[in-house]
Formats: C-alpha cells, structure tokens, sequence
DNA sequence: TAGTGGTCTAGACCACAAA
DNA sequence: TTGTGGTCTAGACCACTAG
C-alpha cells in the first residue's frame, strides 16, 4: 500500500521554505512567480497561487500585485514567533538603546543547560552576559548560551552595536521558540546591575529559541521588576484586514511610574 | 466613481462571522455546506471552498470530511485568543481545581477603571474576587470587573462552579485581549489570600477582554511569584500540519521546586 | 506592452462519513 | 448511495507596475 503523496501546493510551500531556510532563497529575493512555478513544476495556476498565498498569510514572503514575490525579511520572519529584539522595542519608543558586555566567553555545556539545548554534556557553547539600557538606564540583564557549532562568529560579533538576538536571526531564520516568565528576588549581582532596589521583584523571563529543529539558543532575560512589564494583545483573525494580526504579541513596555 | 466591491469569498466569510457573533450560528451548529454556499449566493464552489476554508484556518469553524462544517467551540475560539481558562488549565493537568468566593457585588467605575473600558466614570460594574486553587493550592487571586450592561446575570453565578472568564466566554465570543505582566511585592491582603512568604514576589497579570468591539472586563490575576510561571510556545505557521499551531500561546505552568 | 498578483468559474476526481 | 470536504485543472477577466 503506497502512502498518498501530499497535496501538490503544500509539497510547493515546504520547498519553498526549505529554499528559504537553507539560505538559497535570502530575504527579498524574488521567488518564482506564479506563471513560473506553473512552467517548472506543471501545476496550474490557482495551485501554485494556493501555495504562495499561504505562505504569505504565514509571513515567509511578501506579495506586490504587479510586481513580484519576494522572500520577506528576518524582521518579518521573528516577526513569525512574536518575539521582538529588544533594541528594536527600545527605538520603537523612540528611545535610545545601548548595551554594556559584562562577559563573553566559550563554556562547556553544564548538566541543565545541555538538557535544555538537547546536546551532550560539556559540548561547547557560546556565553555572553550583557546589560540593556534605555536612555541610559538599564532595562534588561542578558544571560545567554549558544551553540557554538550553529553561530561559530558569535563571539566575535561587538555586542554594543549587534544584539545576540539580531545576529542569531541574520545567520537563519529562527523557527521556533519557547519562553517561560515568572517572578522572582534578584540576586545580588542582578540586583546591582540592573541598579534596582533591595526588595524590588524582578520579572524573569527564559526563552529558548529553534533553528533547523533544533534549540540553539537559550537565555535568562532579567527585568527590573515595577520598572518593567511584558504586554501583549491577541487581535481576531481574519476580521476585516487585520491578517498577520497576531503580530506584535510579546513587547517590553515601560511602566509609567 | 463607484468603490469595488469586496472578494466574494470575503463577503462570505463576513457574512458567516456576523452570523456567529450574533448568536444565530451557536457552536456545534452546522454551517452551510459549499455545494448550498453554491447554490444560495451564486458563486462557484472553488470561491465557497475558500471561504469555509480560511474560517477553519482562522479557528471560527471546524470542518470534517464526508461530515461537514460547524461553528467551532467557545473554547476554541477563546484559543484564538491565546487566553486560556485557569479551570482549564488546572485540569489539563490532572489536577483539581476550586474557587473561594471572597467579594462579590455591584460598583460604580472608578475613574481608572472607567477609562480602562472606555464607559463613564460612576457606570454600574460588577465586581468579583476569588482565589482559585490547584489541588487545594491557592495559585491565582482574581480581581474582576466586568460591565453589568454586558452581562447582567454575572452576580447570579456561583463561581465555585464556573469561572467569571468561563460565564463571559459563554454569553459572546470574546474577539480580543490585551494582556500585561509584571512583577510587584504583593501587598497584605493578596499575600494572605495566596499563603506568599513575606518576601515572596507576585506575578501579576492585567486583562482586559473585548467582546462587540468594546472592551467588556478587566481583570487582575495574582500568582504567588516562585511557585508560578507564564509560559507561551511559538511555533512555526505552515510547518507540517501545524497549522493552527499559534493556538497554546499561553498557559500557567506549574514550577517544580 | 508584458508581467504580476487577485479573483472567479465550471467543471472534475478522490476519500471518507452516514444512512 | 448520497453528501461532504480536499484537491486540482484550464481557462478567464481585472488592476496594477514597470519598462
């Protein structure tokens, strides 16, 4: 009994992404028009206008009726896992960001952090500890391990004027990610570079980030808590334009206080 | 100059959607198939497909092979929301859930509170609190105002039984939500009613809930803050089947500790 | 003018459910 | 057997963009 082969548009759609992930298609390449795919792979036209417009409904590309369809950007793609890099937040509010790096190193992967990336332990890792300002004051402690096999330029890259987070996205798109928030006391050396107060609370938030189906990313974002509040909102789908309306779940704001 | 008319498909799918929201079209109820979308408005079965197809893929309607098409649980498209029900959650994992009733009664709007649903200062709310529990355990705090013109048997329910978010959900889809986090010292009260060690920070959740376009509730949640996490998952639209993946977004987890 | 995406049609074949 | 959704085709007309 043979298995029943996948609908055509979505075989289209997985070769296109894969094209895309790969890095064969980069962001705003174009990518075969309608009319082309109908050439090369012999489908009609609505097929391969099915599997465009889904992707584009899913954020991996961006149509222009009369012009083209293009591989969207790595902005658009994090866009995807509404997650936004903090230094785009920060200039969102029309606010300087700037970053001080605290330390930066090569680890081996310890007992728990090698279960959490699914890699053996004592594998070797990228570290690098870093403090978000805005305006000069400091949002964000930034504890994070990577992969060295995924990002092996990590360490070489100037913190104060990349993100971790931008250059994770500029190497592949990042597919998936996982991030717990909760409460918690700072310790004394949190406490004292994000400059907060003996009893102040600290919003803790741990997000492992996917790339090629595999956890490359993991890090401990430390917010100085009653300076700082994580918001989101959850927009209707399909209700008049508002597709890609989940876009912008997960901000940082400031608190007024 | 006349301006174009909407796609068709959209019209359908608009058209469908009021139905829903209104009432007419109760969760389970059938939908029309495509062939009777044929054959009451005229469009070809292709144009009827789409419709029906992105009101799955938006989570209004479920559909079923050799079956047919039906307006999706409430739960499901509070799932669109992303915002779960904290009963629910509790029982997802095999836990128990209760609820104390500490307030409950009519009030005025305050001002902020007013602003926060857009009515006036002085319209009539109804407020509740209660705590609820996980195996007995205290883990949320709730503090509900919701407005009386929305749901006027709000007071008469007995949330021992049914949520306040459960009761809101079953008289009308809530169409968006807006959420905000961040981490306080928990004042007197909320520490005693969650059994928090006097140090212990609080995890706190701000809500607001629309229904009609209109924001209709705003609640604040309160978590004892190292014994409860936030957590989300995003995955990747399009991927295999995971279409519908974004739906898990947000959930309370348990910490083991 | 040529190419693009946006939409729509009127058929078609299939697998699957329920009666 | 009938009706359902799932897919696909081979055309078509339109508005728009760019050269």
């Amino acid at each position: 009994m043979t298995t029943r082969p996948k609908p055509r548009y979505q075989q289209l759609k997985e070769s296109i992404i894969a094209r895309i992930s790969s890095g064969e298609l980069r962001p705003r390449d174009r990518v075969p028009s309608e009319y082309e795919l109908v050439d090369s792979t012999g489908v009609s036209r609505m097929t391969a206008n099915r599997a465009l417009r889904e992707l584009n409904v899913e954020g991996y590309v961006d149509r222009v009726a009369g012009v083209g369809t293009f591989v969207a950007d790595l902005k658009a793609a994090s866009h995807v896992l509404e997650v936004r890099n903090i230094a785009d937040e920060v200039e969102l509010r029309g606010h300087k960001h700037s970053a001080t790096v605290l330390r930066k190193g090569r680890r081996q992967a310890t007992k728990d952090t090698a279960a959490l990336l699914h890699i053996a332990r004592g594998s070797a890792l990228s570290h690098v500890q870093l403090v978000h300002h805005e305006n000069d004051v400091p949002i964000q402690l930034e504890d994070r391990y990577v992969r060295e096999d995924f990002a092996p330029q990590f360490l070489a890259q100037d913190f104060t004027q990349i993100t971790p987070s931008a250059h994770l996205s500029a190497i592949s798109p990042l597919q998936e990610a996982e991030q717990r928030v909760r409460a918690t006391r700072p310790d004394k050396h949190v406490r004292k570079q994000l400059q907060m107060g003996s009893a102040e609370p600290c919003l803790l938030v741990t997000r492992r980030t996917w790339a090629h189906g595999q956890p490359v990313s993991v890090a401990r974002l430390y917010h100085p808590g009653d300076r700082f509040e994580l918001t989101g909102h959850y927009a209707p789908p399909g209700t008049e334009k508002s597709y890609q309306g989940n876009a912008d779940i997960i901000e940082l704001r400031n608190v007024k206080k």
